[in-house]
DNA sequence: ATATACACGACTAAATTAGTCGTAAATAGT
DNA sequence: ACTATTTACGACTAATTTAGTCGTGTATAT
């Protein structure tokens, strides 16, 4: 319960190494998915939406791989669990109002509270928070 | 992704309907289940644990059931959590030091302070505050 | 006795997450 | 032009977790 998902974890492994490495420098995913032993067409499709997001950018061929392309401090946790894994919630009907039971429902009001903590904390937190 | 279990969900919309019932009275879990259209066994097995956790406590028999025996003041969302789901973390080497690539890991330091961070969201939060 | 209600382990089903595979497209080096 | 390398991406399978059900047992009020 309340976990991550392993593809955040790599994700954020990646950032972290990407944030530490010299300016510029191109990255691959073969070397993160080596050095971390983690698997590597997981990570990559991580990888892959982070450029969608334009977070990283990515280079093809001989001698490409990704760069950071966005200042550490600009990205937000929630930013970057959303671009991942889309709406973060720890209920559904956080943002989804489907549930047909909305109405008997005691709760909602003191999830959405706690819902909206956690996110105020992720919002708070950087990629720049996570080198340290 | 950090989400809740419907198992905790449905747990607390039953403490919030005993806190809200007056002293002393038996609630049984059809009843619960009935009102808030909640699958009867698994409330049931729910209830069972907060019982075990002498959170609520049972009488058998007809005219049997469920009430509150704390004060919603002491029991926090973390108490509550680790009763229906065990240790809360948001990656299980929080508490679980198995993982084989410890070394490698450059983001344990900043996951384990997000972690310390929403536990002292739930830590803070009690029952009570779930009332209103 | 009987009906009601909790206790609980074993089980199945559904959903989510993790990981793999195949193919395509770009490009650097030769 | 050819080849090796690297990203892009959808489709797929496998593993794990969560959700929900069932059967059986125990206590107890009437």
């Amino acid at each position: 319960m309340l976990k991550i998902t392993r593809k955040a974890e790599y994700a954020l492994i990646a950032l972290r190494h990407l944030i530490s490495v010299k300016d510029g420098k191109l990255v691959t995913v073969k070397e993160i998915s080596t050095q971390y032993e983690i698997p590597q067409e997981l990570l990559a499709k991580a990888l892959q939406q982070l450029a969608r997001a334009k977070v990283i950018e990515a280079t093809k061929g001989p001698s490409g791989g990704y760069k950071l392309v966005r200042d550490p401090h600009e990205i937000n946790m929630t930013n970057f669990f959303e671009i991942l894994e889309g709406p973060m919630g720890i209920m559904d009907c956080y943002f989804d109002s489907g549930c047909n039971q909305l109405s008997a429902c005691n709760i909602r009001t003191p999830i959405n509270r706690i819902n909206d903590s956690i996110r105020t904390i992720f919002n708070k937190l950087t990629l720049a928070d996570i080198t340290y």
